[in-house]
DNA sequence: CATTCTCTCGCGTGTTCTCGCGATGGAAAT
DNA sequence: ATTTCCATCGCGAGAACACGCGAGAGAATG
């Protein structure tokens, strides 16, 4: 895991306001010879004043209870400042709409102050090796989110033509045009539409294009 | 972390083609006071056939390129038989159908052999404490799909009630319908889907909303 | 060999949508 | 105070759709 001693030292930054973690945190990373914290602050704000001429910065660890600038905000700031920076968020919220807004605003991983030092460096490495470190309870959260999206497709067997028809739809085509694309007839493509109304229980063409993708049918 | 000695050790199962990765792990998941592994087989079916009369299976360490019956498919069999238990995939695959389809079946974490089994064992306890452990390349693979999903919103702003109208289009409901839900007329409707399918680029209803719903403007 | 499924095609009628070309009033911003 | 945005409402013409009521051909199943 350790990379050779001869190469130069990742930059880790780390935004968190609380004096004591910060410092705890700070000095555990520099104790790992691969790892370098020169720049921990205690704001976004303090962090991007800070950091204004420092050219690279691999791994930031960023609280979100912050003062000023709330954490999940200053995500796409910091991603302006340093493009190729891989953020991971090191908080005590484990609220789900938290933790979804600062994933889906780019974060690559979602650790929690409960884990031990030793479980965050990792989560450093990991996130350098372009991995995402995840607490366990965390990944659990996205994945019962993730299927709760697709809710076991009640068993809705439509045809390959249907299928295709219906792709087609939600693309914004009308059924002429669909028809002159498969070169059928217009009748064969309203044909087909009614049997998919028929299956997805639905009488006209919004609500099979809306049912057909909630169910990841197109 | 390890609980207290007094406690009943905590049932493992264990179902592995490669003889000696699994007396290694089944070895390790033993030298944990608090694990104990009397099942490891070598497929779904020998595993189902050994367990017939075991009680309760608290954790399930499962490969997935199996002899017989493949890992996937296994999964709904195991939790038949074992319906409280929680299964762990531990694999060499790290191909993203395979590990979404695991993970839709219900899988509730996905490690690669490439783990250490000392994280192995941490996925375990993980788990056990109602967790999800996901090797972080995993992790960072579900993001990018989570995120895929939605695109970055090109910056379109509808207004709350063009929102409305969408979402009640999404449902299927003709104009007619939504005017008299909302106690407007027709006409109201009429120019508010104008101005989405101005928004949209779109100049149909199905494609509005299958742009809306892509989009997760719905 | 009969049945079932799927894809294909046709017509007519009433309904719904699309869009051009308007308008008014209120709220917010400049 | 003027502009801008938003929500509201109106009409009319032509296009598109929904649906009832058909049909034939080929493939698969039994």
């Amino acid at each position: 895991m350790s990379p050779s001693s001869k190469s130069i030292p990742r930059q880790i930054g780390l935004i968190e306001d609380h004096q004591d973690y910060r410092r705890v945190l700070q000095q555990a990373i520099n104790s790992s010879p691969h790892l370098i914290c020169q720049h921990a602050a205690s704001s976004v704000e303090a962090f991007l004043a800070e950091t204004a001429t420092t050219p690279k910065m691999e791994v930031i660890l960023l609280d979100l209870n912050l003062p000023g600038i709330h954490g999940v905000a200053g995500i796409p700031m910091l991603f302006q400042r340093f493009p190729d920076t891989r953020i991971l968020v090191l908080t005590v919220y484990d609220h789900k709409p938290v933790v979804l807004e600062a994933l889906a605003a780019g974060a690559s991983g979602y650790l929690l102050k409960a884990d031990r030092l030793d479980t965050i460096l990792r989560g450093i490495d990991e996130a350098l090796s372009g991995g995402a470190p995840l607490n366990s309870h965390i990944a659990r959260m996205i994945l019962t989110t993730f299927n709760a999206v697709r809710p076991a497709a009640p068993e809705i067997d439509l045809t390959d033509r249907e299928r295709e028809i219906l792709s087609l739809l939600a693309k914004g085509l009308i059924k002429k045009e669909i028809a002159d694309q498969l070169s059928v007839s217009y009748h064969t493509v309203d044909t087909h539409v009614r049997n998919i109304y028929g299956k997805l229980k639905v009488h006209n063409l919004s609500g099979a294009v809306a049912k057909a993708i909630q169910l990841g049918l197109a």
